[in-house]
DNA sequence: ATTGAAATTGATTGTCA
DNA sequence: TGACAATCAATTTCAAT
């Protein structure tokens, strides 16, 4: 009973990552669907609308306007690192070199290990977020991304929380999703 | 075509959180799962198969045998933070006065802002992910934490990458997904 | 693990308020 | 815009090979 229950179609396609700069405005109606497909992103329209109290057909346009809308960029399974075999997390943050900037010049994203790219404000120009299978191959990488400038490494020791999730602005009705499934390296 | 086609039911719940802390090994079609469903967490066990080259049957029971070991651990939609209004990322270094850690007192997971919570190695114990609306909200935020111990705030200028799918240890067929839907705070 | 069949559920459409 | 009802299609699941 708590495992899948009944067949039926569905078939929406993952994303047309369409990026209309439309700013489109969320109501409260827009905000129920997002909590609930951020919860679960396998709903049907069927259940997602007899939760939010709103027809089927309803909820589809209200979804497929969303995506359109590039709100909603997606759907995917939540994969634990841990028990896929990526332990190690660890963040570094990185001052580049004026002409081998690693957003330029490597290709970050060619890392299958960093996960994050952000520009930041500050001392240190970049943050990067790394996931790797052992601490020795964490040093591989690291030694390699060091040839693109000054950088300094926070291994990651534990997890206490990592909820992707988007809240609706003005409230604080956060789920309080103790860190199930998210564990320390060494536990 | 691009948009939905088919009816059907669908009605497997988003995840039981079981904690089996029993070593799942993966093999090659668990990891092929795993890319497809990371990809787009909607298909069905009919269209995964086809994908992967697996009747619908077997991939029903690899991904239920996946969701009980806690590999999988869910299903969400992936909502832009920028155009559901969280237009402002940060990171947040604190090292933690010894009585007023932000993870024994004030349960940083009350705050909606904050969207992860790592423990660090080295000089600060702990690194936080903000998403605040506008810088003015950041800085209430910010004001607020600080009270937990001494801190540095890095604000996210841009995010050239954030892809959190776990890729088969190895390999490295990163699906090159350009930072799509990922744009500075200021364009 | 695959193939087949049955039953169920879901998506979609058109119409009305 | 949303709700309702009906049709159609695909999926899930179960059985047996």
């Amino acid at each position: 009973m708590t495992i899948g229950l009944a067949p039926g179609p569905r078939v929406r396609k993952a994303v047309p990552v369409n990026s209309l700069r439309s700013e489109y405005a969320l109501d409260d109606v827009d905000w129920r669907i997002l909590t609930e497909l951020q919860r679960d992103g396998r709903l049907s329209f069927n259940e997602l609308g007899r939760r939010i109290h709103l027809s089927a057909p309803s909820v589809a346009d209200r979804v497929r306007k969303l995506e359109q809308a590039g709100v909603i960029t997606g759907y995917r399974a939540v994969v634990d690192p841990q028990r896929a075999g990526h332990g190690i997390t660890a963040f570094v943050q990185l001052r580049c070199a004026l002409g081998s900037c690693l957003l330029r010049t490597g290709r970050a994203a060619d890392y299958p290990e960093v996960v994050e790219i952000h520009k930041l404000s500050g001392a240190h120009c970049t943050i990067l977020k790394l996931r790797a299978t052992t601490l020795a191959h964490l040093e591989g990488v690291i030694e390699q991304l060091g040839r693109h400038g000054e950088m300094h490494t926070h291994v990651v020791l534990s997890t206490q929380f990592d909820e992707p999730t988007v809240s609706r602005p003005g409230t604080v009705d956060r789920p309080v999703t103790p860190a199930t499934g998210w564990t320390s390296p060494a536990d």
